[in-house]
RNA sequence: GGCGCCAUAGCCAAGCGGCAAGGCACGGGUUUGCAAAACCCUGAUCGUCGGUUCGAAUCCGACUGGCGCCUCCA
């Protein structure tokens, strides 16, 4: 078993070793979204994926500086905006913060830093001003556009010939290209919509040059990780690249280009015009955020992840497991340790990392999970434990930690409240148990599993939680 | 038309040449006053057809089916 961190690079089409660009620091970028819409559970997915990337590499010790961006200027918004009535400002913040909560929902962490498209005119501005000045774009009518064939290297992540892309390209009305293939990196404002100024035009930046001028922003001219949806393979990054490489001049922009397979609904994309889009405001209100996590995990990152509502609801009852595993054993263990549930434990956790370490297989590393669970169980029934045992839990703790898995069961306010009655009613109900007056005691529990309350008798007690 | 991806038990899903992980569901048991939870037991030769190899789910070829990208998209 080897040390060494592996990652699947779209570029080289293979798994190559990690190797940073400065020692024990990782740069990394990942596209984040547009915001003029609720987040739908495939933006989930890659936020969780590369949020146990991310979770991962920090834990084997690197310095992990993440950057995900909003993209809060484009038509779309601009569309919705003007739909609703309202600033388009006001859209994209109310937007921005319904992500935000629900990413902490979902247990993801805080990006070091999210820039926005607007708060960065004047990089965007200055890198096309440099992509001018070196004759790999041109200025037209106020646009500016990137001239594709100016950059030799175009289409060597996405692996397209130039020939090949040729077929589909076009130019729309009222743009004014020299070659269809080149794409925007200034668009000059239709009346009515957000302007900056700008040498060229009163307008605003393309899609791709913001995550370029970003990410030399804040990262750097060249950073170990870029990542994204599958989807965004061609043409965003081809044209990031193309962007980047021609501004520095350096021979790579991202060291590993990683790529989340695309989430399917019952084999079919999720689509605005299919109408099958399942947004993540809705896995969060069903208490489901955790569930999500489990299930996105449980498929490695780069598959496209087949979703289904009975998914979710098998991920939630082996969630159920695993908490019932972590939680805290119901007397304090002995001094004893049993060897061989030691080395049990240790193999496990061996098994897990060497997982990660294999381009960060999730799914394997969960069924590790699910070993320690099961081992923990098993010990559970009994009236004593050894010290082993309480050893396990924590390793599992320790490792769903990891991946971000958060096992703590956050009872409602509401219940807090309601908690010294719930007992009281327990409590009854065990003196009828004593009595043997089983329907009265059944009743009370069938009410209370009525009201979300479930009822479990264990042999150190009986226990509620909500459901 | 071009570039790719996927096809493993009822469902989800690992596997990267050496006798098929894990989860969920189903069924049988243990435990329980009954439940619940937990634990134990139980299931697949890996889309089809060829080839390479001592040996293939894993490599190569063909075929079939599904999907994505080539226009906005995680």
């Amino acid at each position: 078993m080897s040390e060494q961190l592996s990652i699947y690079n779209t570029m080289s089409r293979q798994v190559e070793p990690f190797e940073t660009i400065e020692p024990g620091k990782v740069r990394m970028y990942v596209c984040g979204v547009t915001v003029y819409d609720h987040a739908h559970i495939g933006h989930g997915m890659s936020s969780i994926a590369f949020d146990a990337i991310r979770r991962y590499l920090q834990y084997a010790g690197y310095e992990v500086t993440y950057a995900q961006n909003f993209t809060d200027i484009d038509d779309k918004i601009i569309n919705r905006a003007a739909e609703l009535g309202i600033d388009p400002n006001e859209l994209t913040q109310s937007m921005i913060d319904t992500w935000d909560d629900e990413m902490s929902a979902f247990n993801i962490l805080k990006a070091t830093i999210n820039p926005r498209a607007t708060q960065e005119i004047p990089q965007i501005i200055a890198m096309i001003q440099g992509l001018i000045d070196n004759g790999h774009a041109y200025a037209a009518n106020g646009d500016v556009y990137y001239k594709v064939r100016s950059f030799d290297e175009y289409g060597k992540l996405s692996h397209r010939d130039i020939q090949d892309l040729l077929s589909g390209a076009r130019i729309a009305v009222g743009e004014h290209k020299d070659d269809p293939l080149d794409f925007a990196l200034w668009k000059a404002a239709k009346p009515g919509e957000p302007t900056w100024a700008s040498p060229w035009s009163d307008g605003r930046p393309g899609w791709h040059i913001e995550c370029s001028a970003m990410c030399a922003h804040h990262l750097g001219e060249q950073i170990d990780i870029h990542g994204g949806g599958a989807d965004l393979i061609f043409p965003h990054h081809e044209n990031e690249i193309a962007q980047s490489e021609a501004f520095f001049g350096h021979p790579y922009f991202a060291r590993y280009w990683m790529h989340n397979g695309l989430l399917q609904l019952g084999g079919e994309k999720m689509s605005k015009s299919l109408g099958n889009i399942v947004r993540l405001k809705e896995i969060v209100e069903n208490g489901k955020a955790m569930a999500f996590r489990l299930q996105v995990l449980g498929s490695h990152y780069r598959m496209p992840l087949t979703w289904t509502e009975e998914g979710l609801e098998a991920a939630q009852n082996g969630l159920d497991r695993l908490r019932a595993a972590a939680s805290p054993l119901p007397v304090s263990p002995t001094a004893d340790r049993d060897s061989e549930l030691d080395a049990l434990v240790e193999t496990t956790e061996a098994a897990f990392h060497a997982a990660m370490r294999n381009d960060f297989d999730t799914p394997v590393a969960v069924a590790s999970l699910f070993e320690l669970a099961r081992v923990i169980n098993r010990n559970r029934g009994q009236d004593s434990f050894n010290a082993s045992v309480e050893t396990a839990r924590w390793k599992l703790i320790e490792l769903t930690e990891i991946l971000g898995l958060d096992l703590s069961t956050p009872q409602g306010e509401a219940l807090n409240d309601a908690a010294p009655f719930i007992d009281l009613l327990i409590s009854l109900r065990n003196d009828l148990r004593a009595a043997r007056q089983f329907d009265l005691a059944d009743k009370v529990r069938d009410n209370l599993a009525e009201l979300g309350v479930t009822i479990e008798d264990t042999r150190q007690g009986t226990i509620w939680k909500s459901s």
